[in-house]
DNA sequence: TCTGGGGTCCTAGGACCC
DNA sequence: TCTGGGGTCCTAGGACCC
């Protein structure tokens, strides 16, 4: 059967969730900030008109912030993560077949539907909106890319109320020439660079480019990207996302670290992090990645480092990979830089229950250590994250991240959670 | 004049995404 | 003063095996 698909795509999503509990930020410019309050990563249209970019350091518009009254907030991932999860839970409600691709994006199955697909999904935008309070745009088509295209033209123009349906559409060829090609799903800075550069401007274009051509420069990926422009469904997904093969914790800090203390406790802290991560999706890990870089803005003797350490066989158990950790840093530790950043990742995944045992030191009895992570993590997800932590990741935390913006966390915390007073 | 060939696995690096 | 974080997939090349 013909595959069609909608794309749900919230609009300048975590703008839109500072905005849902405080309603007088509607109309105003607002835009959130990465950790440590660095780039903008998202705005509002207001904010947009106003000439500020996405991914560029705040402080470039720090005038046109104060001129124009921008608000401007702290990433609240506490906040945006508990706002995804109910707009996803909403679009639920409207097919049997979905696809969560990002924390503000999904792809709805409409094929088995025998409906108007336009008006449908104009009442899936207006159910999202009454129930959470969040705007989102929709764009259908016979593939992800030609969804994700019409999402972004339901964005651009007003005059289709959020929605736009591009499967079997007449103007098909005319939306593709007024689309660049680096607005396409798969089109990044570099190939949009490459193809200019051989006469390839436009979703058109690019949609009647030569096969072996784009194989040779741009691989079976872009060669898939191609046949999606045509209309051929090749990019599939899962319900039910696969799961990680390596997970990732990094920082920039604060401020710039110089002490060889700071940088161990701040690597025990990812190695913290990234071991809850490992566990909530069941796996065990066999290597482990630690990295560290000095601050590239400043000009000054760069020094950047990375070591991978293996375990003789895989292990979800904190201070095992707190040890590995602590290992690797003291390798590749330089004094005398200034550190910005540093980070550890996981990889070598598999499933928790299938564990192939260390031949040369078989039999080891490992169940005090599940059950002890098991306890660690069941009281600091009901406690709170942190409220039991391990002493290596120390206490004061002077590298911690800038957050001078930050909204209460109004759904996930009790303390923060909003009052509705009787006047 | 002379070099084997074919296969798998792993890793680093490059592209992309939000 | 101030520049994010966490992922995916693909390819090429080297190590190793028979």
């Amino acid at each position: 059967m013909r595959k069609i698909f909608a794309l749900a795509d919230c609009n300048s999503f975590y703008a839109s969730c500072e905005r849902v509990f405080n309603p007088s930020l509607e109309g105003r410019p607002v835009i959130v900030l990465s950790n440590n309050d660095g780039c903008v990563i998202a705005r509002t249209n207001e904010a947009k008109a106003l000439g500020i970019a996405g991914f560029e350091p705040v402080f470039k518009y720090q005038q046109i912030i104060d001129q124009h009254n921008v608000a401007v907030f702290s990433a609240n991932f506490a906040l945006y993560g508990d706002l995804s999860s109910r707009v996803m839970a909403t679009l639920r409600q409207f097919t049997p077949e979905m696809e969560i691709y990002s924390i503000d994006e999904a792809f709805l199955s409409l094929a088995s539907m025998n409906i108007d697909r336009t008006a449908y999904c104009r009442k899936i935008k207006a159910t999202v909106s009454q129930w959470t309070g969040i705007p989102v745009s929709i764009g259908i088509g016979p593939t992800k890319t030609l969804a994700k295209l019409a999402n972004r033209l339901a964005k651009k123009d007003p005059g289709l109320g959020g929605v736009l349906d591009i499967t079997d559409n007449p103007q098909i060829d005319q939306l593709l020439a007024q689309t660049k090609v680096e607005d396409i799903w798969g089109v990044g800075r570099r190939y949009t660079a490459l193809l200019s550069r051989h006469g390839i401007q436009t979703a058109l274009q690019l949609r009647n480019a030569n096969d072996d051509w784009i194989r040779s420069h741009m691989t079976v990926v872009g060669l898939r990207m191609v046949e999606e422009l045509r209309g051929n469904p090749c990019i599939d997904g899962q319900e039910t996302p696969p799961p990680k093969k390596c997970i990732m914790t990094s920082r920039s800090f604060g401020r710039d670290v110089h002490v060889k203390e700071e940088l161990e406790q701040a690597v025990a802290e990812f190695t913290t992090m990234c071991a809850e991560k490992l566990r909530k999706q069941k796996s065990k890990a066999s290597l482990l990645t630690v990295f560290i870089g000095s601050n590239c803005f400043r000009d000054e003797p760069q020094y950047s480092n990375s070591i991978t350490l293996g375990l003789p066989e895989p292990t979800d158990y904190t201070p095992r990979l707190l040890e590995l950790a602590h290992r690797g840093l003291k390798n590749i530790f330089k004094p005398g830089y200034s550190y910005k950043r540093a980070g550890v990742l996981l990889a070598g995944i598999g499933p928790r229950d299938i564990t192939q045992l260390d031949m040369l030191e078989p039999g080891q009895e490992k169940s005090g250590e599940t059950g002890l992570m098991r306890a660690v993590d069941s009281i600091n997800s009901r406690m709170g994250r942190g409220t039991l932590k391990y002493a290596a990741a120390g206490i004061n935390r002077p590298w911690k991240m800038r957050q001078m913006m930050l909204s209460p966390r109004f759904t996930t915390s009790w303390e923060d959670l909003p009052v509705a007073k009787a006047v």
